[in-house]
DNA sequence: AATGAATGAGCGTTCATTCAT
DNA sequence: TATGAATGAACGCTCATTCAT
């Protein structure tokens, strides 16, 4: 099951509501309308407007109501990042995938891919809520690095095809850094960010030196 | 004046708090005994334990009387956001100053200096605290923005001093995209981090991979 | 629906609160519960002691219930206030209906009536904390005014069935001065007031003052 | 010792503050400035907004400050009560002294004097909140009727002059009545009022009314 | 599946007051 | 006289949650 935050955003990453088996079909439609609302708010409003009373007003709930969905509300935020955890999961799987491209072409797809991602609204405004909630809280840390340690994968392997003599750890050192240096970009060059507009620079400049440094960074790392 | 969040925490960049003259000796510290309970707090269990309940009774005041101090709740944030962010204004503008060493390796020493930094609590947890702030607070993200248009100017000059054919906005770019780079650390070798280990890798990746880009990008971008 | 302040005051003008439909056996009666309550610590306790804790307190409510039933605490005593006004005047729109009387008798029965109502608690103790309110806040004092105008609308007509000959300003004029006259017996003459025995002779006065003063005030004015 | 609102307010009657016998000179003003500035607020904002802190920084104090004149709330709304209802007094004993006037003329006079006063700023603002207040507290009430007692002996006593042949108790409830009546057109044609321009008009009405029931009132009331 | 009603804790804030300085 | 600092109580309000209906 797929979720958009609601209408007309694209998403690249969708969210996907994990199946309930056994539940009532409008049961699920029930969680889902729930998290959707959830979603929006934490994308427009952030985390401190993520109250019960806000979600319910939102999908048209009395608040009450929703502890039937969720027993509380720290149920339905785990549920709810979960689900946007697991949505850039599904998304980051299928990436590579391409096999007619070169490994640098897909490794320079991969990267502007995650890079355009994090001009979207719902990537810049999550995100630091993630990383912010992450430091205190041990389930959205483990999840988020989850999410990361997923995301390397597709990394390294293109690495590996690239660099083959480069040893695991610096391959696993190179795409962390990888990663973490396009993550940065999300606080400048994020949705209504003050260099939004140097993206496309900041992309040919981050692919570059990553190629540069895939391919050069010798066996001793 | 400086301000560090309490005890032994080592704080690279201190909090500075503005000099207030007159009053009463127990007083007179209170602005900043206040501020410093609140930046614990913020450090310690994050902006949403940050209530005034709980900063009061963390440096033994009463609620009533942090209005003594802080007419409302915004005041005092503000107040404390904005001791934070100069501290680390301050902390910036002395680093470029030592002209006994290369170019290059002034770069690298910045960039080391950045990374350090970003491995310590404070840094690690309230960076993130502020990114997701900065996002729905017009306040907090000019402030921030601000921080990191200073920090740039120290990259952006060393970058003109290693390869001056570099033109203005390639220079800009390039600070940016170096200061964006260490910053997306935070999250994965920061503070309790799971890569916090692998930073001295990091370290020789970032300046070698940073290094690397300033000397071969050329006038065209 | 009908609202005394609470067990046996007479309550000549009643409290009118709107008809709610739908909703459960005990929360129906909620808002009628609490406005009643209201009432009781205005009359008793004056507007200083209208606070929500105490209206809570007054019918069985935790203060955090109320905020059900009203959103803010101006919200219930503008629906206070709204319901006694209106009160008084669905009150006062009954009285001139009987035909039977001369205009004279009705006039005269008129004031009776309003200036035995000014003897009762809840028109004693209510209209001082309209008039002071009304002073600073355009609410009550336009719904005030609104009640007056209503008021001598019944004044007027009788005057000009009594002198026809008075032209309109003089009526109003007129109508205005008969009110004001009577009003200003509550400080006097309301309940437990020092004066509230010599009512009936000041009934005779006023009475016979009025009609006097309708009867021989020629067409210049 | 005389006590204006502030600065320009006419003031028809003055407030007067009782002389501190053994009190330091400057301690007196201290005093005045106080309590004139708590009639400020008073008149601007209404009761409510009275409190120790806004009285303080209306006279550049601090809030401990004014305890050092006035030991509790209390006691300075106290003195501040009793200084307006004296001022009053003051001048009502003033009025009738002019003897070059008939009681007819006199009578006339004190009374357009009355109604004037009731259109100053002052005099509509304070006394619905004294009549509000009076209902709850006994101290107001009684000094509220004090005032009204005197006030009404000049009454009494014109009212003897022109229509001797009237008893004591008709005399007393004539002038009880005729002043209520003026009181009552404080609410409709006080400062600010609606019926503020009708007030020349309504003093026709009032002193002709007033005129007419002290001569023709026969001994039997 | 949903609502109305209620609870208890906590929120930021204001208040009159106290007291050493 | 006057200030800075503090207190304890109360304020209006929001919150997550519960539960009978």
């Amino acid at each position: 099951m797929k979720l958009d935050p609601s209408p007309d955003v694209p998403a690249v990453p969708d969210f996907t509501v994990p199946e309930r088996e056994g539940g009532y079909a409008r049961g699920k439609a029930g969680h889902e309308r729930i998290l959707r609302a959830a979603l929006d708010i934490l994308i427009e409003e952030g985390y401190r407007a993520l109250t019960m009373r806000r979600i319910a007003a939102r999908c048209g709930l009395r608040p009450g109501n929703l502890s039937y969905y969720f027993p509380t509300k720290d149920a339905l935020v785990r549920d709810l990042l979960e689900a946007i955890i697991s949505s850039y999961e599904a998304e980051f799987g299928l990436i590579v995938a391409d096999v007619s491209l070169s490994p640098e072409a897909r490794l320079e797809k991969i990267c502007v891919l995650i890079m355009e991602d994090i001009g979207t609204k719902k990537t810049t405004r999550i995100f630091p809520e993630l990383w912010a909630l992450s430091n205190h809280d041990g389930f959205v840390n483990e999840r988020l690095q989850e999410l990361y340690d997923r995301a390397r994968v597709s990394l390294e392997l293109l690495i590996a095809m690239i660099n083959p003599a480069l040893p695991l750890q610096a391959r696993k050192d190179l795409s962390l850094f990888i990663s973490a240096s396009m993550e940065g970009l999300t606080v400048f060059a994020g949705y209504e960010k003050p260099f939004r507009g140097r993206m496309p620079a900041l992309e040919r400049i981050a692919t570059r030196s990553f190629l540069h440094m895939v391919k050069t960074l010798g066996p001793k790392g």
